[in-house]
RNA sequence: GGUCCCGUAGCUCAGCUGGAUAGAGCAACGCCCUUCUAAGGCGUGGGUCAUGGGUUCGAAUCCCGUCGGGAUCACCA
């Protein structure tokens, strides 16, 4: 039982004994202690004042009295206004970390074959540009949030969805075909999906200068785009590829593979994989019959032009398009064709989406229409919806040249680092591997830290000139602080000193250690809560707490000139469990830290 | 216009299942390296928690209105 259960019944029973009144534990109240009062814990004394007839203060000396007599873990109290603040005993606090120093996975929930399946959607990306700023925070919180569900004692499926079809990819396919004069990612010397995102840009600006033409003659932009021939062009294309004609389909998966093997280094240098791709060019079939089959169970509905549309008024949504006129299908097809397939090649107890909230309507309609197909599933679909990067201009804007690039941003990063660590002179001793190892761990430390601080549902800002940051409440911040143990723990060995299984309980402890090991022993916790939030900030701003803890503990307290030897075990007992909750947490934001910087 | 989200220090963000004097970091200013890593620690200044009402012993937190910002309502994905 946990520190906050255990009070909680403490509690209950006072109450119980001395008002006679039964209370239900969750409603009793419990919160740390303000760094401005003595004591450990506080219970919020208000709820029983009416039961006990008594003053706030009054209650409040009774209940805290009564505890002091009958728990044994309670060694004083007092009482200030309404709010009873308990002491609790410093052999408690040395038990506890006993606990959690002999728990080499503390903090994480085991997984087995009967554990139940939660499969992860994230990144998502269309194979016609490559990665920025956006999927950056896609990909973290995706990936994050499929490790803290694991220490949840989830068995997560990683999955990705890759939209490579489409008239998007047509679109880059056709600019490459008429303005590409054959260019390749060997010839060109760029990355593969760089290269197709130029050929994309190229067939926006063509097309752009094709709809002014025609304007020009006397057309509303409304018909210019689409009648302009570009545009035609693309969409015969799509229907090409969907009728599986041979030199389109050739086209298409020699750029497509360009742009696999330039996702596949962003994703290795972020750091993030996926257990099952799938493909929309596999899955859209299912999705098209499956839309047939709700036609014919009439479910949805056909237009005398062919196309079909599934009526969501009765629900207060519009009208939803499914499959176009021409026959080609659209988004939400291709999403309704793998939401079946997943449910078919896994025991799927839950699925999550991470997708930005721009297309909240989108899985609000997918989740109904999977419903009126028949899907018992299609009402579980959860939509992790986050919030949008915006850049201190505003939204980011590919045309207008605003997208901060996941390749360049990360290797800046790094670079950065790798500076910043010369200048302090830091890696003086180490080798060319280890220090460029070292400075990827910072840098994209520092980028990783920096995202996922912020609390996934809400919008937020990225400076790219200021943004980046080594000192105070970052990613480096913290990798520092484990750094700096690591070392201690180091000297330690040197010196033959090892940690002692057992730490003498009769050892006198400070508040500041004692507030570190409740803060150690929050981290189950704090993981459980971020698992059931969906968010990893939960964990970051965890972790940037404890840090600051520790570092004015390593600061005003020294560990290895302790004279006291049984002290000595004790703060690098202490230490030692920092750095391992320091890493753990870490490792769930998809952090590494290093062993020195 | 309908629906949804957001508004906390100069900036970036915590706090939101109601509880004590609203917290951090950055930026500014000052102090601390002959002591385990100064990417650190300590201190000073900085707030109408957008705004008006309501509920309550108690509201940044819950409810309603107003103002401001964003997303979405595509034969784009």
């Amino acid at each position: 039982m946990n520190l906050e259960a255990t009070i909680q019944a403490a509690v209950a029973q006072s109450v119980r004994a001395l008002y006679n009144v039964e209370t239900e534990l969750q409603q009793i109240q419990i919160q740390k202690t303000k760094k401005e009062f003595k004591g450990d814990i506080t219970v919020v004394v208000f709820p029983f004042v009416k039961a006990a007839r008594k003053s706030p203060e009054g209650a409040g000396q009774e209940i805290g009295q009564y505890m002091l007599e009958n728990s044994s873990f309670i060694s004083e109290f007092n009482v200030i206004k309404g709010f009873l603040n308990l002491s609790i005993n410093k052999t408690y606090w040395i038990d506890l970390l006993n606990e959690i120093n002999s728990d080499e996975r503390y903090g994480l929930k085991s997984v087995n074959d009967d554990s139940d399946i939660m499969m992860i959607e994230y990144s998502s990306p269309n194979t016609n540009k490559p990665l920025h700023l956006g999927h950056i925070r896609n990909n973290l919180l995706g990936f994050s949030i499929a490790e803290i569900q694991k220490a949840n004692g989830w068995k997560v499926i990683k999955t990705n969805i890759v939209n490579d079809r489409g008239i998007h990819i047509c679109k880059s396919m056709l600019a490459w075909k008429l303005f590409g004069n054959g260019e390749t990612p060997e010839s060109s010397g760029m990355k593969g999906d760089h290269l197709v995102g130029k050929y994309y840009v190229e067939f926006d600006k063509a097309y752009k200068t094709e709809i002014k033409e025609l304007v020009a003659q006397g057309m509303t932009e409304e018909e210019a785009k689409k009648s302009a021939p570009l545009m035609l062009e693309a969409q015969k294309m799509l229907v090409a590829w969907e009728n599986n004609d041979p030199e389109v389909r050739q086209l298409w998966e020699t750029m497509n593979s360009w742009v696999y093997a330039g996702f596949d280094a962003t994703y290795q240098q972020m750091g993030v994989d996926f257990d099952k791709i799938y493909y929309e060019s596999q899955t859209y079939l299912t999705g098209k019959s499956e839309v047939e089959r709700g036609v014919a169970e009439k479910s949805f509905y056909q237009r005398e032009d062919k196309s079909v549309w599934a009526d969501l008024t009765s629900k207060g949504l519009d009208e939803k398009l499914l499959l176009r006129a021409d026959g080609t299908s659209v988004y939400m097809t291709q999403d309704i064709g793998t939401a079946k397939l997943r449910y078919n090649d896994f025991d799927i107890k839950k699925m999550v989406y991470v997708v930005g909230n721009e297309q909240n309507y989108h899985f609000q309609v997918l989740s109904i229409l999977l419903d009126k197909l028949g899907y018992s599933w299609g009402k579980d679909l959860v939509h992790f919806s986050y919030g949008m990067v915006e850049l201190p201009e505003g939204k980011m804007k590919s045309r207008e040249g605003t997208v901060v690039d996941a390749d360049d941003l990360m290797s800046e990063m790094i670079d950065t680092a790798r500076e910043t660590s010369m200048e302090l002179g830091k890696l003086d001793n180490c080798t060319p591997d280890e220090i460029e190892n070292i400075a990827r761990m910072v840098g994209l430390g520092a980028l990783k830290y920096f995202i996922l601080k912020v609390d996934p549902r809400k919008n937020m800002t990225f400076n790219p000139k200021e943004s980046i940051d080594f000192n105070g409440n970052t990613g480096p911040f913290i990798q520092y602080t484990h750094a700096r143990i690591k070392s201690v723990l180091r000297k330690a060995a040197e010196q033959g000193i090892g940690l002692t299984p057992e730490i003498d309980k009769t050892i006198e402890i400070s508040e500041k250690e004692s507030y570190i090991i409740q803060l150690l022993s929050e981290f189950p916790a704090i993981i459980k809560e971020a698992g059931d939030e969906f968010s990893p900030a939960l964990i970051a701003n965890y972790e940037f707490e404890l840090v600051k803890e520790y570092n004015q503990f390593y600061h005003d307290f020294s560990i290895l000139k302790e004279e006291n030897e049984a002290v000595k075990y004790f703060r690098l007992a202490l230490s030692a469990s920092v750095a391992k909750v320091i890493k753990t947490g870490m490792l769930l934001l998809g952090i590494e830290v290093p062993e020195r910087m």
